[in-house]
Parts: C-alpha cells; structure tokens; sequence
DNA sequence: CTTGAACCTCTAGCGACTAGAGAACCTATG
DNA sequence: CATAGGTTCTCTAGTCGCTAGAGGTTCAAG
C-alpha cells in the first residue's frame, strides 16, 4: 500500500493526472488512510502503468478505457483489442502522411528564401497566396490530437 | 464589402472561427451595417486568408501572430520569419519521429498477435509490461498539439 | 408583409491535462 | 511533545483552437 506520490514516482504519471484519472472514471476510487489520504496497492500500479503506456503509444482515454475492459476480461476474444490497435495505427499513419506534406511545404518554403527583407520575403509571400503551393499540404487538415 | 459569410466561403474559414480569430485579435474589428453586422473589405480576405493557410501549415495561433506582424512591416528582415518558420519545421519534424516510433511499436504489436483470446493476446500484454517494448516509443512523449 | 436564411451575443464544451489557492495531514528532528 | 516542511486534500480555472447551442435580430426574396 503506497500513497498517490509513491504511485507517481513507480509509474512516472503526475500525482494531478492520476487523480484526473480518477475522476473520469479510469482508475477505480482507491482506499484512504484515516486522514483521507488515498492508499494504492499493486494492481493499482498495474492498472496505471497499463494506462500510461497505451497514453504513450498515442491511444486516445476512451481506447484506453475500452481496453482496459477487454483487459479486465480474458476470456473473450482478442479481435477487439485487435481492432482498436489497428484502428490506432491507421489514426498515426493518416497523421504522418499529413505532418510529411507539411514538412515539404515548409521546407520548400525556407529553400526559396533569399532572407532579404520582409518585402521579398519568401515566407511571408507564400503565406499571403495560395498559388505558390504544390498542393503538399491539404486544406483545412485536421491537425490536431497526439 | 461583404458579409461574415461570404468572407466565409472565399476563404473557408467558418463563420464562428472568423468571430474567434476577430476576439483574439488575429483580425481587426470590422466596419458594421446599421443592424450591427459585419463588413469586411479586400484587406480582410487576404489577411484571413494568411491565417487560414498558416494554419493549415499547422503554425500555432501565437506564430501566426508574429507571422502578421512581420507581414505588416514590409522593410525589416526576413529572418524573423524565416526562423519562425524553421522552428515549426523541427516541430513538425520531431512529432513525425515521435509518431514513426509509434507507428513502429503499434505494428509489432499487431504483428504478433495470434489473436485468440484477450489471456493471450499480445496487444493487451505490451501495454501491460513495458518489458515487451523495444524501446522505439519515448516515454512521456508530447504527442499533443497540431 | 411574411418567411426563412443569415446574422448577432453569450456561454459552455471538447481532450487531456496543468496550475494554483488554501487547508489538512504526516513524518522527522529538536 | 512541538514544530517545520513536505506531501496530500478539494476545488476552481486555465490551456489550445475552435465548435455547438440558446435565444434573439436583421436582411433579402417573394
């Protein structure tokens, strides 16, 4: 049984994030000491290491909370575990084709910049009009997430 | 001089995402009708325009703020520019290094998967014990942002 | 004159945390 | 046994870049 810092320091998550954890529903409410404090044991250790390295690997907490149900469950079937994953790997190659278009407009970009003044600038210019693009990059990509 | 949604559809911004950038300050109050709605001039079509296609080159909402200030100053240097640009290249470059390592260890995971049930199943298993990793995935990684 | 699309302001929500306030607890030393 | 300071507690608000919705007004067409 160890408190929420000890926990932090075995699994390398950040005491607010495990108690955020908490909250949404991912780690079960642990004991708590007469003073309030919450006490883990070792499948709490388990358990938050399982998260934080599906967090790692770029799965989004609703996946994670998918499988840790799967996980929670060993005798069914693994396609579903399976098809998460697979479903991520898709998500990271679809980001990393975007972030390679990106790259190349930005490099070609910097390539064509003679670094006079803002006026000539080639930068500024390519930003100000689409017509220099080699259509690399798509419009209105969805950049975001991990 | 046209309406919020006509500068809309010229410059595929939507319509609440033009009002945002105007609340923080990436584009400049309008010229109003008598009924209180905005106008925007030439000068409105190309500066969001800019935005929109620094945005699309994944520049943070922040650099594409200087990026409009050196824009407007046609006689300093280029070099600010160009090195803001540059520092959005090593971003885009090390998140495309952060995601082949994921993508890397999402396939091997994959790949090794007998896919019987969830007792044997290698995705479960990796995500359970880091003993399994190659170490290809960075631990902590920052997978956040554009 | 009426309809309905487009516009207005304002607030709240997304994901996944992070930061900070202010209070309570726990442990080690004097 | 008292106290100092490190850890923990709860709660709220902020991050980024929008997006969605409520509830109301304005504008152009028929």
């Amino acid at each position: 049984m160890q408190t929420i810092g000890k926990l932090s320091a075995a699994t390398g998550v950040k005491v607010p994030t495990i108690r955020y954890y908490e909250q949404v529903g991912l780690l079960p409410q642990p004991a708590r000491t007469q003073g309030n404090q919450r006490l883990y044991d070792r499948r709490a250790v388990q358990r938050l290491s399982f998260i934080r390295h599906a967090r790692d690997l770029g799965f989004p907490l609703d996946a994670v909370r998918e499988l840790l149900g799967l996980a929670d469950d060993p005798d069914r079937s693994c396609a579903a575990a399976d098809a998460i994953a697979r479903r991520q790997l898709h998500e990271v190659n679809a980001r990393i084709q975007r972030l390679n278009a990106l790259r190349d407009e930005l490099e070609r970009m910097l390539r064509h910049c003679a670094c006079g003044t803002i006026s000539e600038c080639r930068v500024i210019e390519v930003l100000g009009s689409h017509a220099h693009c080699q259509g690399g990059h798509i419009e209105g990509a969805d950049l975001a997430g991990d």
